[in-house]
RNA sequence: GCGGGUAUGGCGGAAUUGGCAGACGCGCAGGAUUUAGGAUCCUGUGGAGCAAUUCGUGUGGGUUCGACCCCCACUACCCGCACCA
């Protein structure tokens, strides 16, 4: 036994974490600086909301992974920046705040510390010294700014406008928020209001927030839904004439199928009806009224749950002239036409349209086929849609094309007759940026009577929340900020007259879209990042968060980084350079966890029961990080047993030099496995290969002084504690978090020998322990002498020979 | 309906991407130690069979010397979007 060697000292896992702990903060050693003499890396993960319930088991997932990619790229000499910080403003807590009649500040304030202190007790490298708040008027004042700069190039604009309304959170939502037609957080039914809104024109960065990702290292199902959620497509407005005198423009991705165009459809809140109705044209005013009254009444969730059945009511008196064949063509209003896509209108082509062939079908409208597969279709049962196999029939000159080729004829004839041609549509609205809440961002806008909106001077912000103790929002849904009159009433910055400051607030994704930017330079005064910083450190370098954002704040916060660089505050068009996804942790029973179902489970009790160290191993353990795993508290020991062989292998230094050479091989692959499952994410598959180490150690008497050093690195990303402790006790110099991450030699991952398979016709009949570099006609006629083997070819010829190096041995024979 | 994904022991999950299926861990069984329990340490552990052997990666086919992996046709479950013209 090494005589130096300690201790027979229990593994104490609570003194070891705190003393550790206590360590990185009195010296700061995660703090990161500018240092150009290194290369930068910055890894982010998503800043928690700090509910009321503290941390969830879900956080640390995400914050560990990337907490382990930090720690070795630190080791590997990278200047690494790991912040973190608070996403506070928000509903729960102003709810919380309103039932409890305490100011959101001071919830806040207490529910930061919290999740401060269990985050610290996970022993994760962030850099403290960079904490940001979202509600902090020194960094919401720059929030403020960012609004400020999209309003003065006109990319925020005050509309009326349909809105989704909580009818529990008396709040407007954004469409990303609404979930089955029920608010993504109170489930309570949303109805269509129209209200006064800020918006955000979003829709302006639609094309460049696709196109872009094709510059970007994200998921592919990262991608794929942000581009559907975007939804771009490529088609025609078509003008239809209308007996009114009126042209009704449509928007199509066929019109290669003009011809086949039966009817038309306007949505119930389409322009044209009141017009028309004022101009007394229509001869069913009545019907078509109490239609759109019907349809106004509808929450999104029952106009989505009656989709299978469509209604409608023909408008009498008005018909519209297909501009392709001069026929005319009844107009219809129904609920199956959205006022917000397209132009809110439709030319219906039932042959060819599920939709619009259902509709044809309850209404008994003519089906003209004008698209004919290869084996003959029968339009009394279903639409023809295949687009791929089609071609057109029944239609001018566009008779014997393919759907594409008449597209593309049909594109060319719509500009030359000047009705209408080639257009882009997205599903993507544009953002709405109000709530009528107190506990969000103050939208720095007032309004004069003669001058209308402005904008506040720079010099203003930050533009703080007045204090105030009454949280309800008014009866009509209007902020609790408007009754605050002394607040609310100020002067035009333009003409210095009475005006009124805007009372909505932003909404809680205004704060996330543009924080990593702050952690770059967090406490500047001046900017809302120095340029020198900004170019020090952008982009985000990987960023880890959950699928749930996806369509919300990742979208959100391209395009704000995308506006940012378009007026040069920031110096890269994309702000991550690499997303990732983690899956969820569900509860024992593979539920969701939640309160509801009795399944949660708390990081404290983990944290106090095994040790954060444990905590941090059995989280990145559980399974693939991609992948929901449910929690199961028996598989804890398994890890918190591998940390107590850990410590006991402190005691079991033995004598020599270096490596030995039965170690050699599994501790250079060691390092190899290790190193490359951390950077792809598999940090599971790198714990199976550690303990793989520590096997190998203990059947080999235990480690010598360099082996454990090495083995103490490579563990050190994953259980940070207790290998600065045993580094310490065994007399290593300085810390690990100061060291440098072992390299391995690849001609050393290989073993002398090498068991190999040798097969007859695919089927195992022998092994062979062979030299790794053996000839593959060496190989063969060893693998022939094996008697079973040579039981198995009796009788029969070989007709091919196969050899994998290092693999098998396979003998194909008849 | 559209889009994406998943399916492997009693359980969580591995498999260098076409080369010995089940690494690693949990659990379980037997043994050692212990007054006992716990903890720890050995040994074993996909199914069937005393065995040689044989069957095994959701189902059915195919390609191949060889398939969890590739192709075709299904089934089940999960997630996202959902009348987007």
């Amino acid at each position: 036994m090494y005589e130096g060697s300690k201790h027979t000292v229990k593994y104490d896992f609570k003194a070891v974490e705190a003393k550790w702990q206590k360590v990185w903060e009195d010296q700061h050693t995660f703090h990161a600086e500018i240092d150009h003499s290194k290369p930068k890396f910055y890894g982010l993960v998503e800043f928690p909301y700090p509910s009321g319930q503290g941390l969830h088991v879900g956080h640390p997932r995400s914050y560990t992974a990337m907490d382990i990619i930090c720690r070795k790229k630190r080791l590997q000499g990278y200047n690494v920046l790991y912040p973190m910080g608070w996403d506070a403003f928000g509903l729960p807590t102003e709810n919380y705040a309103l039932k409890n009649h305490i100011n959101p500040e001071i919830v806040t304030a207490k529910n930061v510390a919290r999740f401060k202190s269990q985050l610290k007790a996970l022993g994760l490298s962030f850099d403290w010294d960079r904490e940001i708040n979202t509600t902090d008027p020194e960094y919401y004042k720059w929030t403020q700014w960012i609004f400020l700069q999209l309003y003065k190039k006109g990319l925020a604009y005050k509309k009326e406008t349909t809105v989704n309304w909580c009818t529990g959170c008396k709040v407007v939502l954004a469409n990303e928020e609404v979930v089955d037609g029920c608010c993504e957080r109170c489930h309570s039914p949303v109805v269509q209001r129209v209200k006064s809104q800020w918006m955000l024109k979003i829709t302006a960065y639609a094309d460049r927030l696709i196109d872009d990702l094709d510059q970007v290292d994200y998921l592919d199902r990262i991608k794929v839904q942000q581009r559907n959620w975007i939804g771009r497509s490529h088609g025609a407005e078509i003008t239809f004439d209308t007996t009114t005198g009126d042209a009704l423009t449509v928007y199509t991705t066929r019109a290669d199928t003009l011809f086949g165009c039966t009817y038309m459809v306007v949505s119930p809140e389409h322009a044209y009806i009141d017009k028309w109705m004022k101009a007394g044209l229509i001869r069913n005013p009545e019907a078509i009224t109490a239609y759109q009254e019907e349809a106004a009444r509808k929450s999104d969730f029952e106009r989505t749950e009656l989709n299978k059945d469509k209604t409608g009511v023909k408008i009498e008196g008005v018909e519209a002239i297909n501009p392709v064949n001069g026929k005319v063509v009844p107009i219809f209003i129904s609920d199956y036409v959205l006022a917000t896509y397209g132009t809110g209108a439709i030319m219906a082509v039932p042959a060819h349209d599920t939709r619009d062939w259902e509709f044809a079908k309850k209404f008994g409208l003519p089906i003209i086929e004008v698209v004919k597969g290869k084996t003959p279709s029968n339009l009394d049962e279903a639409a023809f849609t295949d687009v791929a196999t089609g071609t057109l029939v029944n239609s001018g000159f566009l008779d014997g094309l393919s759907v594409e080729d008449a597209k593309e004829k049909m594109y060319a004839w719509l500009e030359e007759n000047h009705k209408g041609g080639k257009k882009v549509n997205f599903k993507l609205r544009d953002w709405v940026f109000s709530r009528q809440r107190y506990w969000g961002e103050p939208i720095p806008m007032v309004y004069c009577e003669k001058c209308g909106w402005q904008p506040i001077p720079e010099s203003e912000l930050p533009l703080r929340l007045p204090e105030i103790t009454d949280f309800e929002p008014g009866p009509d849904g209007e902020s609790p900020l408007a009754r605050h009159t002394d607040w609310v009433n100020t002067t035009c910055p333009c003409c210095g007259g009475p005006a009124k400051r805007e009372t909505d607030t932003m909404p809680q994704w205004a704060g996330s879209s543009w924080y990593f930017l702050r952690y770059c330079d967090p406490h500047n005064t001046k900017e809302l990042a120095s340029k020198e910083a900004l170019e020090y450190w952008s982009p985000v370098d990987w960023y880890n968060g959950g699928m749930e954002h996806t369509t919300l704040h990742l979208l959100y916060s391209r395009f704000w980084h995308k506006f940012l660089y378009d007026i040069g505050v920031v110096p890269t068009a994309e702000p991550y350079r690499k997303r990732t996804s983690h899956g969820m942790i569900l509860g024992e029973n593979g539920e969701k966890m939640s309160k509801s179902r009795g399944n949660v489970v708390n990081p404290d009790d983990i944290v106090n029961e095994y040790g954060a160290d444990t905590m941090r191993l059995y989280e990145m353990f559980i399974g693939d990080f991609e992948k929901a795993a449910p929690w199961n508290t028996s598989s804890i020991k398994g890890c918190k047993r591998f940390l107590e062989r850990i410590w006991a292998l402190g005691d079991k230094i033995v004598e020599g030099e270096g490596v030995r050479p039965t170690i050699e091989a599994t501790l250079h692959r060691t390092i190899k496995k290790v190193g490359e499952d951390i950077d792809s994410l598999k940090a599971n598959t790198a714990i199976a290969q550690l303990m793989i180490l520590v096997n190998t150690l203990y059947d080999n008497g235990g480690a010598t002084r360099e082996e454990f050093r090495t083995l103490l690195i490579l563990l050190n990303p994953f259980a940070p504690h207790i290998t600065e402790e045993l580094w310490q006790q065994a007399g290593f110099p300085d810390q690990i978090a100061h060291t440098s991450w072992p390299v391995y030699d690849p001609a050393k991952c290989v073993e002398q020998t090498v068991e190999i398979a040798v097969q007859v016709n695919g089927k195992v009949k022998a092994r062979l322990t062979v030299p790794t570099d053996i000839e593959q006609a060496d190989a063969i006629a060893r693998a022939k002498a094996e008697p079973a083997v040579a039981a198995a070819l009796e009788g029969k010829t070989i007709v091919k020979e196969i050899y994998v190096k290092g693999k098998l041995v396979n003998l194909a024979a008849k």
